[in-house]
DNA sequence: TTGAAAGCGCTAACAC
DNA sequence: GTGTTAGCGCTTTCAA
């Protein structure tokens, strides 16, 4: 900047003042120290401004997503990108894998480099450690789960209510024998939606039986073994319940090689990719990942614009997409 | 800083060596900083010491893909993310949406914000005014496309030859009647993928047909309609080379539609999510971006590193995968 | 309309 | 082993 200003002969302010189209600076000025960054090859630094400008703005936001690989994730992803670029702030983006170390380890690198907000998904037993931040003005905005030790804006599928809705679905095409294969309990939306299914079979007055009852499937070879230890019972289920994607992709693996794909029925918690295209096509209880990122950057954004009103929890639909095979009858 | 120095009864320096584990500090004074840094939840700013700091680094990097959103994308992302982790470095993600514009909007954000390296994919029919960057000693690499009026490290699919090896295989198995589905020409992948289908074809003593090579569908409605417009030819073609995932996605689902897809032969370039469940499973050319973003992002950090040679083409082999649609014969 | 001086939070250089 | 001073590139304040 010092340079810019000695080849326009002006001092630093004028050419600060043009660079950020201040007023008061006169045609003929502003085109003289125009031509000179140009010349020079100019590029402000932002950060640099920052230190010292009064609301200590990075414009640069930090997103903490399950895997930046999983579509799920890179669909919040890109939602919060679309609302950040209108403002000209940029995302640092970072994967989870259900590490609660990377948890600390992403938040302290944001931390560390200033950004206007987080929007996070965590696995950390408490977020108690982001209550300083929060105090200070920092929005912070969950998504996907609850924090716990700490109140903050959230933003979450209706888990429970879109399970119950998967599991009313198999109810109501006469299963009786519905299996649930799920993720780790350590993750807030496989609890919420063995909730859903647990308390939707005792409403019907179904005993939940353990043995259809499996968790900590965190990949789809997982997923793919429980279905078929599922079908070698003496009295295997007629239809299943897949709380999560990746578990979904396994048990369409493991019933189509069993030969199983058109005599049990299967519904899916989250959309699949070509499920539609799949024989039977894959019945799902879709989420709305664009809509949780977007709620969730605009939410950090009417934080940073002032708003300044209690906690609030985002529920966001989910959608039944009925496709075939969950209309298998048992 | 200077709070936590007061409090520990010590100079700022002391502190920023206890934060920075520089040697020559007591134990006992560095208990008692630490101890201080804990009281206050001191976070140190690490682009304020970046800004005196003698290599001038940010620890970021500025990562632009197609689309987040895209599988492809994301798989390069994630492993650019993984490989930057290792260093504590952050990655600012957009998207570039084949808008120019955003191209040069982005690369500014980056640029303004000091990264340390660029991983680039780009549209603009030249990169040449990133010339000073790259002068200036900034690591530049391009990645899936190579860029025009200038030198840079780029990392890229072997386009021409996968296409090549696709429509070879569909040659193979009887077929000279073989159709071209692409994206626009503006993309040099589109380019390069349709160079190999159309010398392959020349090679195999057949002339390219106008009316079986379609070009710009770059979206899945318009390669569904495409599909649809060659079926209904006096000679449809019976093979198609589909050149983009979601091109081919498109194509499978109009195939379908029009009770074609076992009659049709089909390799795709690109993997498509759950190929190996469709009936038929489609066969493709499948490209590796896990080794695209991992490649790209340790030349970055090589040439930080100070590796000084001239800039290099890395091309990533493709791997053609059997699965059933590219073996239907005509 | 313009510029000089101070200072944002930190590290480099050097003195003690 | 520790502290002091200058300065990174910019904005703020205030005077001209």
């Amino acid at each position: 900047m010092k340079n810019v200003a000695d080849l326009a002969g002006v001092g630093v302010k004028t050419v600060s003042r043009v660079i950020n189209r201040e007023p008061h600076v006169s045609e003929e000025t502003i085109a003289r120290v125009r031509r000179a960054a140009e010349q020079l090859h100019y590029q402000p630094d932002i950060q640099a401004g920052n230190l010292r400008r009064a609301d200590r703005r990075t414009d640069t936001l930090g997103l903490l997503v399950g895997s930046v690989a999983n579509p799920f994730s890179a669909a919040v992803h890109r939602a919060v990108e679309d609302i950040a670029l209108e403002r000209h702030v940029a995302v640092f983006a970072s994967s989870l894998d259900e590490d609660p170390e990377r948890e600390l380890s992403s938040v302290n690198a944001f931390l560390r480099r200033r950004v206007d907000g987080l929007i996070l998904t965590t696995i950390q037993p408490s977020q108690a450690y982001l209550g300083i931040q929060l105090d200070q003005g920092v929005p912070i905005v969950f998504v996907d789960r609850r924090p716990h030790g700490i109140e903050a804006d959230t933003v979450m599928t209706e888990n429970a209510e879109g399970a119950s809705g998967a599991v009313e679905h198999l109810l109501a095409m006469g299963h009786r024998r519905i299996a649930y294969l799920g993720d780790d309990e350590k993750i807030f939306t496989a609890r919420e939606r063995k909730r859903g299914y647990l308390d939707t079979l005792r409403r019907a007055g179904i005993a939940p039986d353990d043995r259809l009852v499996i968790d900590n499937l965190d990949d789809e070879e997982k997923a793919s073994a429980a279905v078929a230890h599922l079908l070698a019972l003496d009295d295997p289920p007629t239809a299943i319940f897949s709380a999560q994607n990746l578990i979904t992709v396994g048990v369409i693996t493991s019933l189509r090689s069993a030969g199983a794909s058109t005599r049990v029925a299967l519904v899916g918690f989250d959309d699949v990719p070509m499920a539609a295209l799949l024989e039977p096509a894959v019945t799902v209880v879709a989420q709305d990942p664009a809509s949780i990122g977007e709620i969730a950057a605009r939410r950090v954004f009417d934080r940073l614009d002032g708003l300044d009103e209690p906690a609030q929890e985002f529920i966001v639909p989910t959608r039944l997409i009925v496709r075939g095979s969950g209309e298998i009858r048992p």
